[in-house]
DNA sequence: ATAGGGTTAG
């Protein structure tokens, strides 16, 4: 069956040629996604004439990230035998990451197989996406034990692919299991200053400073040189922990020490501080690098407008965003998404509205982060028409919705307690499942109730028999 | 994809 299909594919195409051959990535992301899926025998929109190239394909599977079926689709589709284009491994790096996400165990596998026996890897690259994946699914032995057994597809350990996967659980918080693996390979490896950074930034993401500062001292012991990196994971450590004191100490000790403090140590304590409401120690600190010739980079304006817009006022962060511009800075998109959402949170639409205007007029292009923080926001305030008009205009674009994106414009639709909001709220369920998201269990029950609520039966029936197929089929039998 | 700084909610 799948030969047959794969197999109409690829013969629909030579009649396909009356419409010109769409040429950049962005159209024919567009073609693709805009034909229907279901069919047996769905007629792929593209033509072998294209002049593919490894660049064009990554691309069109960037574009198609949030849309993982019609992705691996078109990897398929370009992969097939009677196609005479060979993936880069690149491309096969990207199609894993998705099957991974998409929880297609048998896929990942069958593609890292294909890999090999075309001699393109798979690589340390593609373990640390595949180990990466089973972490975050909450299956951290399965990672452990991947990069434990790479060897036997022609991919060796060293110390590099061995500090990949200690930061790969420490990432995934689970720092336990990363230390414990560090303790007993640490031999095997001669670890550098990168392992034991990897492992004191663990530490310090789970707040747990003391046992950083117990690695650092090891480190020392054995002779590995702590750099600025460490230092710097350190101060970070003591100002997520909360430990203001400890990490002004610190700092106080990197400068009388005269290691040469850089402004990612900067950065590190203007948002720290803020982070603490101490607005105007972070300020300080902002004029004291650019006193001793530490030029603040975008970041640092970015960590300074926040703290302002949160602990301060979302005023004197306009300030700040106008004198970085007059000053020849270029603000990025995390800069536009922190002051947006800043007039966003103090109830000023309007001007949220004009600066995202703004930015799309500077060539800055919202993201996902963009979009999803202002339909958050709309949705909160009752602006529901105004959150789907944003949510449409994404599925046009060029950044297809996520699953945050779901999830928010979802519980969106529950704030008005309409009817015709529930039956929309069942529309986007099918339509994240369509495109690969796995709606918690959560999600379905809130819109199953909110349809039988609203007299919506035979819809809600139709959400039930989604729910079992999803849940039970699919994920368990696929499930990293 | 060998490490550190800005975007996430009460």
């Amino acid at each position: 069956m799948n030969r047959l299909f794969t197999k109409s594919l690829c013969t629909s195409v030579a009649g396909a040629n009356l419409k010109p051959p769409p040429s950049d990535s962005a159209a024919i992301a567009n073609l693709i996604l805009s034909s229907p899926t279901k069919t047996l025998d769905y007629q792929f929109p593209l033509s072998t004439k294209t002049p593919w190239t490894p660049e064009l394909v990554n691309s069109i599977l960037k574009r198609l990230w949030n849309h993982g079926p019609k992705a691996l689709q078109f990897f398929h589709f370009l992969d097939h035998r009677h196609c005479e284009y060979i993936h880069s491994s690149s491309s096969f790096d990207l199609a894993i990451d998705i099957a991974a996400r998409l929880h297609q165990h048998t896929t990942v596998w069958s593609l890292i197989h294909r890999m090999r026996s075309l001699r393109l890897g798979p690589s340390h690259k593609t373990f640390a996406i595949v180990a990466e994946r089973y972490a975050s699914a909450g299956k951290p032995d399965k990672a452990v034990k991947l990069f434990l057994n790479m060897h036997e597809h022609g991919c060796f350990q060293d110390l590099a692919s061995f500090n990949t996967i200690l930061d790969v659980l420490c990432k995934s918080k689970r720092v336990e299991k990363a230390y414990e693996l560090f303790r007993d390979l640490r031999g095997r490896f001669s670890v550098d200053t990168v392992t034991y950074n990897v492992i004191v930034n663990g530490w310090c993401l789970i707040k747990r400073t003391p046992k950083a500062l117990e690695v650092l001292k090891e480190m020392v012991e054995r002779g590995i040189n702590p750099n600025l990196t460490t230092y710097n994971t350190m101060l970070k450590g003591f100002f997520r922990a909360g430990q203001i004191r400890q990490a002004w100490e610190f700092f106080s000790e990197m400068k009388k020490r005269k290691c040469e403090i850089d402004v990612v140590t900067y950065t590190t304590v203007v948002h720290g501080f803020g982070v603490a409401g101490e607005v105007n120690r972070a300020r300080n600190v902002f004029d004291e690098m650019i006193r001793e010739g530490v030029l603040p980079s975008v970041a640092t304006h970015n960590a300074l407008i926040q703290v302002l817009c949160k602990k301060d006022s979302v005023d004197n962060a306009v300030v700040v965003f106008e004198e970085m511009v007059r000053k020849g800075y270029e603000p990025n998109v995390t800069t536009y998404n922190v002051l947006i959402r800043g007039l966003f949170h103090a109830g000023e639409f309007g001007r949220g509205e004009e600066l995202m205007q703004r930015m799309v007029n500077e060539g800055c292009e919202p993201n996902f982060q963009t979009y999803n923080m202002m339909i958050r926001y709309y949705s909160e305030c009752c602006e529901i028409e105004k959150a789907l008009g944003l949510f449409e205009k994404m599925g046009s674009g060029d950044c297809l919705p996520n699953l945050d994106t779901y999830n928010i414009l979802i519980s969106g639709m529950f704030v008005r307690k309409r009817s015709e909001d529930m039956v929309v709220a069942g529309k986007l369920l099918l339509e994240m499942v369509e495109r690969g998201f796995i709606p918690r269990k959560f999600t379905f029950n809130r819109v199953l109730n909110g349809l039988l609520l609203t007299g919506n039966q035979a819809f809600s029936k139709e959400i039930l028999r989604l729910q079992s197929k999803s849940g039970s089929q699919l994920t368990r039998k696929f499930r990293l």
